[in-house]
DNA sequence: GTCTATAGTAGGATAGAC
DNA sequence: GTCTATCCTACTATAGAC
């Protein structure tokens, strides 16, 4: 059995290593340096640097999937429906904003599988998103601006958050989402 | 004499990959390729790797300096102000988007005086705009919602436009410019 | 579980011919 | 202006001792 807390432990540093300097310019001394150890142990906790960053990723990508797919089959209004994906935007953004820096900007360091398996899953979270804010304008419960551009901007904000989050000091999740509800919403409704 | 307009080609070329790949998964060897010439010919042209990235990154820095300084020393009421840099992000966007991808996601690798004066530049340009959007506050021009929210998600949307925009087919830059003025503008007014 | 040593590969960059 | 050849360094990963 190998130490799961172990690997753990040089994921979560490996993670923080990737949003300072991304996937490729992290080299596996870097990580052992962070970890206190060389470069070689890390080999006896994980198979490659790949399958740390697929880890990260995946695992990330599967939380979003899962909490959109509760949000699509759920029966709340469109406007509603898009509060709960702020509110899982954020609650993701507290629990992992380091893994999402590579989620945003390491995904096409993925290999084979995993990069399909990725894109597949971001793309369906995209058309879900969209047919949620479609729903929504055809219902009259959205504005009719430009669908495009209100998807775009409101998911470039909550995929951006775990850069702003951090920087912000002692703001309460709650708050966060209520704030980040009505400047995102406000607009559009 | 240098041929100024071979080295534009490389860099326009690097800009290109460095949007896909990232400066530190991209070689010297893909370049060339890209290219059609082989690592070494590429040296006739520039110094190093470092300086095509410098090159990208900082001429970009300083069009949204120069473009942010005339919009603070203009007489325009805070939301106009907010106007003109929506604008300005469009027109670099439309500009030069393989390079914006550099400026955001590629900066750390930057290297001594130009990572400082990246940073100074990026942290002036935040500045104003948190200014900006202060000033509309206080005038009653703008909703009094927590102004870093402001800030955040209104830069992040439009540092984001780089992504967006390629996709997008034969949308006119001043219909653009309308459409993100009012869905970025429309929920803080 | 960590170490030293090292294999094997690939990177940025230079020298010098054409 | 581009080429071939090559230097030197640094990378991921493995082998085997402790």
């Amino acid at each position: 059995m190998k130490p799961e807390s172990r690997k753990q432990e040089i994921i979560s540093a490996a993670a923080i290593l990737f949003k300072e300097k991304g996937y490729s310019a992290v080299t596996m001394r870097d990580l052992a340096k962070a970890m206190g150890i060389k470069a070689a142990s890390l080999y006896n906790h994980i198979q490659s640097k790949q399958e740390i960053l697929s880890t990260i990723i995946i695992d990330l990508a599967e939380e979003f999937t899962f909490g959109m797919n509760q949000i699509v089959n759920s029966e709340y209004s469109s406007i509603q429906k898009l509060e709960n994906i702020i509110s899982l935007h954020v609650d993701v953004t507290l629990r992992n904003a380091d893994g999402l820096a590579s989620l945003n900007n390491d995904w096409m360091h993925l290999e084979e599988d995993n990069l399909i398996y990725f894109e597949k899953m971001r793309h369906d979270y995209e058309e879900n998103f969209r047919d949620i804010v479609k729903k929504g304008v055809s219902n009259q419960e959205i504005k009719a601006y430009n669908i495009e551009i209100i998807v775009f901007s409101t998911l470039s904000t909550l995929r951006t958050l775990y850069l702003w989050y951090p920087k912000q000091k002692n703001i309460d999740a709650n708050i966060l989402k209520r704030d980040m509800i009505s400047v995102l919403l406000q607009g559009v409704i």
